[in-house]
RNA sequence: CGGAGCGUAGCUCAGCUUGGCUAGAGCGCUGCGUUCGGGACGCAGAGGUCGGAGGUUCAAAUCCUCUCGCUCCGACCA
């Protein structure tokens, strides 16, 4: 490809928007352009990019037993409507009327549309196993579309659908999904990491992450320093913390003054408490019952967690029928269960202790010092307690926190970008759609479904976050745009010009995809635009060098060219693409 | 959705508070010349419905209202 013929518009600066190292370089190479809030053009450089990251995992799934497949991404409202999805998604399914009134969604994923077509063609256990993927564009009307390709409305995902007969087969299905994303992410040189994680709107038993850690992640992982545990804080668990209820008091219950203090913050700074000091107690409706959550000032809560332990869904945000409940919101404390029988008690055991504690003191305005949960809780309770104050890990796992598996292990925090996730998803789908086949026993069993997606876009976005320097991109050859660039530095002498075109023309002949940099540019432009650019090979045609005999041949990831003589480069060049080819492979 | 901010040349932004000349700068772009191994320099030039609509006024980029778009922040609040 001859730069001088390409759109490849780099720009030195860049729109304030971009925040992240990602987006700004892939704006500032000519990657990406935005459309508008969440939707990017793939320039000439982002799709090539893309396309090989697609042709990667199109490789990888068909190595391990999936067929490729192409659905709509027009789906009949009430396919989402017979799973119930309609309503878990929410806002975030983007949907579209058509002339006669026809609502469909735009795809976001594709459990019912797979589901309904293995509902139609697959009746005996006989077809099974059975894996199909595609690699499509999805549609999810963000709630706050940010950090370009990383969340954006509009992207490409590979989504594969296993069914299985049993439940074994499910967890050799994936397995083998597991190892195919392993080799995937190695070969588009990316680090990652598995983590545990909880499978939200698709829901089902059990799911992973793929993380590659960076500080732009937008997820957090926590991870044991033993090298055994790793999970996503919505899932992270904590071992075990010691929890007495029985403490003595510090000190006589103290009701102090703090009108229009709602928050920890506020009210810890006025009545010089600290955070850990003091109890954050959050009230949830739960039917016609009420459920009070109580964590650490310092700690958050996780809703996940809590509604595990909870018959039935609580609802949040419920602040005017809390008020009219009798709840003093903003000012509740946990002793509000004493005198209600409407109330359970959730606390989690770092708010339980024989220490100082401050609080809400179920009265507008008001907090409360020393308060107690033996004196003001335990006692006033007596056997009650045993069914209304619940112990139980209902909380956020925090960086030092006890790792679950109780082996002395200690939780880090990090950030990471979600770019893989595979879940094991049992009958829900093929349940409600009626995915049936008949089993050797002659009786009709549901399909045991497994998905797994790959963020395509977010693999390159990640690649860059992870992969660059001041300069600009350090890509992979792997997903790199081109394998080479080859600069013809002066351009306008035949000599160099004609040799420049010599190595593209007999590298090009040999299957590597080179990029000439025949533009009529200085030097120092094409050397800027190439270090941007993040080609992992750069091939200086100059006639300095070309007096001498030599052309010039530079990693991307090395900072001194080395001279090769001219006529030995194209033998050179080929020897080191293959090389860097050879790293990436996936044995 | 709630809160905040922004919208002026292709890009980055100034001008707006306190209304008043022909609306500016840097980068980019075109032409000419000098340059030519790490984003050159000089001269000449093109390029603007000041997001849109309405209003106030002798006069609006500037003040007011509405609207559209973009961006940032926002679980709970003991």
């Amino acid at each position: 490809m001859r730069y001088s013929r390409s759109l490849i518009p780099t720009v030195k600066e860049v729109p304030a928007e971009a925040e992240i190292t990602s987006h700004r370089l892939m704006i500032r190479a000519g990657f990406i352009r935005k459309l508008a809030s969440g939707t990017y053009t793939y320039l000439m450089l982002g799709q090539r990019s893309l396309q090989k990251i697609v042709q990667i995992i199109r490789e990888e799934m068909n190595a391990a037993g999936a067929q490729d497949i192409l659905m709509p991404i027009l789906q009949p409202i009430e396919l989402w409507e017979q799973t119930g999805r309609r309503k878990d998604y929410g806002p975030t399914l983007s949907c579209h009327v058509d002339r006669h009134g026809r609502t469909s969604a735009l795809a976001p994923t594709a459990e019912e549309v797979v589901t309904s077509l293995v509902a139609a063609e697959i009746s005996s256990y006989k077809q099974l196993p059975i894996n199909l993927y595609q690699i499509n564009t999805k549609f999810r009307d963000e709630f706050r579309p940010r950090f370009g390709a990383l969340r954006s409305r509009e992207f490409i995902m590979k989504d594969a659908y296993s069914f299985d007969a049993t439940l074994e087969g499910l967890d050799e299905s994936y397995r083998t999904m597991y190892d195919a994303y392993c080799r995937i992410f190695r070969r588009c040189g990316l680090d990652y990491v598995v983590v545990d994680a909880v499978s939200g709107e698709i829901g089902g038993s059990g799911s992973q992450e793929f993380m590659v850690p960076c500080s732009a992640g937008e997820d957090t992982i926590l991870s044991s320093d033993k090298g055994n545990y790793a999970a996503n804080v919505e899932k992270c668990e904590i071992g075990k913390r010691p929890a007495d209820l029985a403490g003595e008091p510090t000190g006589e219950l103290e009701k102090v003054h703090t009108p229009e203090m709602k928050t920890i913050e506020e009210v810890g700074k006025f009545m010089k408490v600290k955070p850990k000091n003091m109890l954050k107690t959050l009230v949830f409706q739960a039917g016609d019952k009420w459920v009070i959550a109580v964590v650490r000032g310092d700690h958050d809560l996780n809703e996940d967690k809590l509604n595990g332990l909870v018959d039935g869904d609580i609802t949040m945000e419920i602040d005017a029928e809390a008020a009219a409940a009798g709840f003093a919101i903003g000012f509740v404390g946990p002793h509000v269960v004493v005198g209600r029988d409407d109330v359970t008690l959730y606390v989690d055991p770092d708010a339980v202790a024989g220490q100082f504690w401050a609080g809400g003191a179920n009265d507008t305005d008001y907090h409360v010092k020393h308060f107690n949960w033996k004196r003001d809780v335990l006692d006033p309770l007596g056997e009650a307690v045993r069914q209304r104050v619940i112990v139980a890990d209902i909380r956020n796992a925090a960086d030092g926190d006890p790792s679950p598996l109780d082996d002395d292990g200690v939780l880090r925090a990090s950030k990471g970008i979600e770019v893989g996730h595979i879940f094991k998803l049992g009958t829900k789908y093929s349940q409600a759609l009626g995915a049936t086949f008949l089993g050797e026993d002659g009786q009709e069993h549901p399909c045991i479904m497994g998905c797994y997606g790959i963020g395509v876009n977010r693999i390159m976005a990640s690649a860059i976050e992870a992969l660059h320097d001041d300069n600009g991109c350090v890509l992979p050859i792997s997903i790199a745009p081109f394998d080479v660039e080859v600069i013809s530095l002066n351009n306008d002498k035949e000599a160099v010009r004609n040799h420049a075109d010599k190595i593209y023309n007999e590298l090009t002949a040999a299957g590597i995809e080179v990029l000439l940099d025949d533009r009529d540019a200085r030097p120092g432009v094409k050397f800027k635009d190439a270090d941007l650019i993040g080609i992992p090979l750069r091939v200086v045609v100059g006639e300095r060098g070309l007096k001498e005999g030599n052309v010039e041949i530079q990693r991307r990831t090395e900072n001194k060219a080395a001279a090769v003589p001219a006529d030995d480069a194209v033998e050179r060049i080929k020897e080191i693409v293959n090389e860097l080819k050879e790293a990436l492979s996936p044995r």
